[in-house]
DNA sequence: CCTTCTTAGTGTGTATTATACACTATTTCA
DNA sequence: TGAAATAGTGTATAATACACACTAAGAAGG
């Protein structure tokens, strides 16, 4: 027990709250806790926070221990730190959320086995302490910010489609969007550029491919470009 | 030295960036720092989290024991937890901005006395570590935010005239309005009731006075109801 | 090869909202 | 009593948002 202070410190956790999108629903990355006693609950990917690492340092490497991600798009949220129940340790929680692009990956959303799964947002299993707050609190901002900041895009494979790109949109604010409208509005951006590519194996008309250029979305955001849908 | 780990913990603070109105421009209040040693530079008021409140509560406590301000406006802004230079101990930092109506006390802007004291936003002086970008973030944040939540009002005393609330929003976004269009758009906000008083003592026809009616607010908002100004 | 199925892709008119703009009213003070 | 200062008011035009329905292309199956 060598680590000695002169007043008592709260331990520093990161917790991440991982976004994807599945089967038509938007799906948060959730693990078993290691804490048989309670039921054996899931929580939100996390864990305590080195004293080598920054914040962020420590939300990327607790996501890729407990599920394999890298490379995702990762911002703050908020940090939580509520007093716990008497008796337990005080304990800050500097949570995270995470977009990631599964771009295929073949998806469990249903927990029959293994310790990591993905669940609908809209059905959450029970969840550990504070982990549903901490949910809800990522799932508002990412409606809220969905719609100023140019982040759908982190759902979608690099290269994707008017279509799917639309869906991501539909599926976050939960209401249909007029398909004319949508790409008179999306077109519009420069920095949403067609590649000389279309669909394949597809069972009709074969859509355009789009990607998001994110070096000509930032010059323009840095003119004063508002970005909005 | 009582207080034991099995691991090392960083050392957790807050920081509070406090924002007033005065003299015409948003004023941020500053302290002396403590250390002599750094040519006794300015710092946010702040100080260690007790491990018997809650961030909000230390946020509270410092603020008043650094400044005397009591019941304002408070949010978390940002925790940064940036890796300190050799050889210092790792601090993590939560960040919250404060928005302060002044309510006519008497602002001294310029600290040639005391160890508190406002400054302009504009030409803040040499400041402690990485308080500088923590304000750069406080002040973006509420350019940011005054736009789409009602928290211009908090920078004015409980009665206001429109002329007060329009200066607010020129000052904090840097350009002049149309008063027409403003009052338009603020009198159709049916949260900013009329008051049965005017100004006083003006050498000028009298304004009407207004307040902000934050329960009425809040009814509107749950129903959907976007403010915008 | 022709029909059917499925999604891609396209334009216009209307309603709503944002913007630009200038004068009269009221009060104090000299 | 008039000069100075700010309060308070309405309208026309431009820009943006919204509603809405058909043709095009490719695949699959008879």
């Amino acid at each position: 027990m060598p680590y000695t202070y002169e007043f008592p410190r709260p331990a520093l956790t990161v917790d991440i709250v991982a976004f994807a999108l599945a089967r038509e629903q938007i799906q948060v990355m959730l693990v078993r806790h290691d804490s048989e006693s309670l039921g054996n609950p899931w929580a939100l990917p996390g864990g305590w926070v080195r004293v080598d690492e920054t914040l962020g340092e420590a939300a990327r490497r607790e996501l890729r221990a407990g599920t394999g991600l890298t490379d995702v798009f990762l911002e703050q949220l908020y940090t939580f730190g509520g007093l716990e129940p008497d008796g337990c340790e005080r304990v800050v929680s500097v949570a995270y959320y995470a977009l990631v692009n599964l771009a295929g990956r073949i998806v469990q959303t249903r927990p029959e086995t293994g310790d990591t799964a993905w669940f609908p947002i809209q059905e959450p299993p029970e969840m550990v302490l504070y982990h549903d707050s901490i949910l809800s609190m990522a799932y508002e901002r990412l409606r809220g910010k969905v719609r100023y900041q140019p982040i759908g895009f982190e759902l979608l494979p690099d290269k994707f489609s008017l279509r799917q790109l639309q869906h991501v949109y539909e599926v976050i604010l939960d209401r249909k969007l007029d398909k004319r409208n949508f790409r008179k509005k999306v077109l519009s951006m420069e920095f949403v550029v067609a590649l000389n590519e279309i669909e394949k194996d597809v069972a009709h008309r074969a859509a355009q491919f789009y990607r998001f250029d994110r070096r000509k979305y930032e010059r323009l955001a840095k003119k004063g470009f508002q970005f909005e849908i």
